[in-house]
DNA sequence: TCAAAAGTGTTATCTGTACACCCATGT
DNA sequence: ACATGGGTGTACAGATAACACTTTTGA
């Protein structure tokens, strides 16, 4: 029943969670940090698409390896047997932000079996050799993985954003220069995008993209960027306040030469309870 | 790398994809039929929830297992290691139907640990061990599954059903009448047609659930089936004909003490296009 | 001829859209 | 004082909702 296969891992002061990968000879590694892989499924990875909104833009999280070549790649991991997969997505998302989940969602999973593109995988095990890789361990990493997505939407501010033990670097990457990433990483990116355009159609999702007290232009920016397109000012804000989910604060006096607009935040009760209920079909 | 549980298949003639359970020891088995696991991937699996039309109520295929119990589920496989996770789905739907992909869609992926409930594995293991299953073979059905979800809208007509090697019966259960499934199924079924409901309110998807002509009256309770509640008819009729996707035939005259309704008929390609485009924030 | 259900009409109301007007603010 | 952009008003087009009227059909 249980895998063979051993891999090392380097117990963390705070988790356990990730694989250590290292340079130094496996020898070096303590005894009590190495473990195999049966604290996982085999095959099954979830992968989360976070995205967050600043200077007017979408943007997500990317990591970038500590390879020879630097690929680029989205925050994931590898699911605990013992663990629900939404479980290991919140995981894997606080451990990379901070944060817990302000809004996480399963979107598609992803199981075609060329999600690594065959012109890639030279290139991708050439990397693992060169982080001393070999055996088993290797088998565990090119072994065909099925994926699930998760996407969330995340106020930038609030996060603290760590690398995990594989990256060199994370960042929020702007839609617009969005580095290629690996296997069908764009493909997920794109993919939750359209499924977070869609939800935006009938749900007022994404708030939770803005700081705390945000304006209502701020939040017009904000849905003119998920769903690609201009939006009319005056009907917007009477289409928003409509909802009935904002409270309103005392002004904003910001060095502009212009009216103070008002600073709204979300009413949280009611925000929630329009998110149960949704839309209907009419008539 | 590879897994090393033996399983024992038997070979049909007309597909390698279903397990063989037999009662037979498995001595009497003939030889070429014997496999291991090796094939599938461990712990990954796909349910089709299929959803047919038939005396204006919703219908979901369901198989009654050769067991003690004849516990029911949902029709489901398990997913080669060279197969997409989609083309698993379109195997086990076409396997069960004989119809390939009419709309076939993956809507959740099930993880958690406890899909399958503490208090229900013993009844299983029992129904396992009355098919003379034991050892590895029963570590291979008593891991932990994750399962993507598909739904697909079928045209019952059109079905020419087939049980798999370990069910008894298969059928079409209206959703009052629907039994209990083992596993979380019950929940897939409920949350498959939380996605249609949903898809509904902007896609005129379900359209493939009814035979090739039919009448607006038809399609409406269609659409009253799927969202649970009563539409107006003049206003239906005129909504849908506005969506421009349907061919208009001559009347049909059958035997009703009332006015003959058309019939009509979708227009493949302009229902393609509108299902491309579907609906877009306003302003 | 009559009940049933189709097809179509009518109307008030609501929503979407475009754009205008006035007001507050920092330069 | 004035350019900038916020807040709100208005008016038209189209969609929605409720229901009425007429027509066709088999019994």
């Amino acid at each position: 029943m249980t895998q063979r296969y051993k891999i090392y891992l380097l117990c963390t002061n705070d988790t356990k969670n990730f694989l250590y990968i290292s340079h130094m000879n496996k020898k070096t590694i303590p005894d009590e940090a190495l473990f195999d892989t049966d604290p996982f499924m085999p095959g099954l990875s979830v992968d989360c698409v976070t995205i967050g909104f600043e200077d007017n833009k979408l943007k997500v999280l990317v990591l970038k390896w500590k390879t020879l070549g630097g690929l680029w790649t989205l925050p994931g991991g590898f699911v605990f047997k013992n663990e629900d997969l939404n479980e290991a997505a919140i995981r894997v998302l606080k451990e990379r932000t901070g944060i817990k989940l302000p809004f996480l969602e399963q979107f598609h999973t992803f199981g075609a079996v060329n999600r690594r593109d065959p012109n890639e995988i030279d290139g991708f095990i050439k990397n693992l050799e060169s982080f001393g890789i070999e055996g088993e361990l290797m088998n565990w990493f090119s072994q065909r993985f099925v994926s699930a997505g998760y996407v969330s939407l995340i106020d930038i501010q609030k996060c603290n954003l760590k690398t995990d033990v594989f990256s060199a670097e994370i960042k929020w990457a702007s839609l617009e220069e969005l580095p290629d990433l690996i296997l069908d990483h764009n493909h997920i990116v794109k993919t939750a995008l359209d499924y977070i355009k869609n939800l935006l159609q009938y749900l007022p999702v994404g708030i939770t993209l803005l700081p705390e007290k945000f304006t209502m232009k701020e939040l017009q920016y904000l849905y003119e960027a998920i769903l690609q397109k201009k939006l009319d000012r005056g009907n917007f804000q009477r289409k928003m306040l409509k909802l009935d989910i904002f409270n309103r604060h005392e002004k904003m006096m910001e060095g502009k030469a212009n009216k103070a607009p008002y600073l709204y935040s979300i009413d949280k009760e009611r925000y929630e309870k329009l998110l149960a209920n949704g839309y209907g079909f009419s008539s």
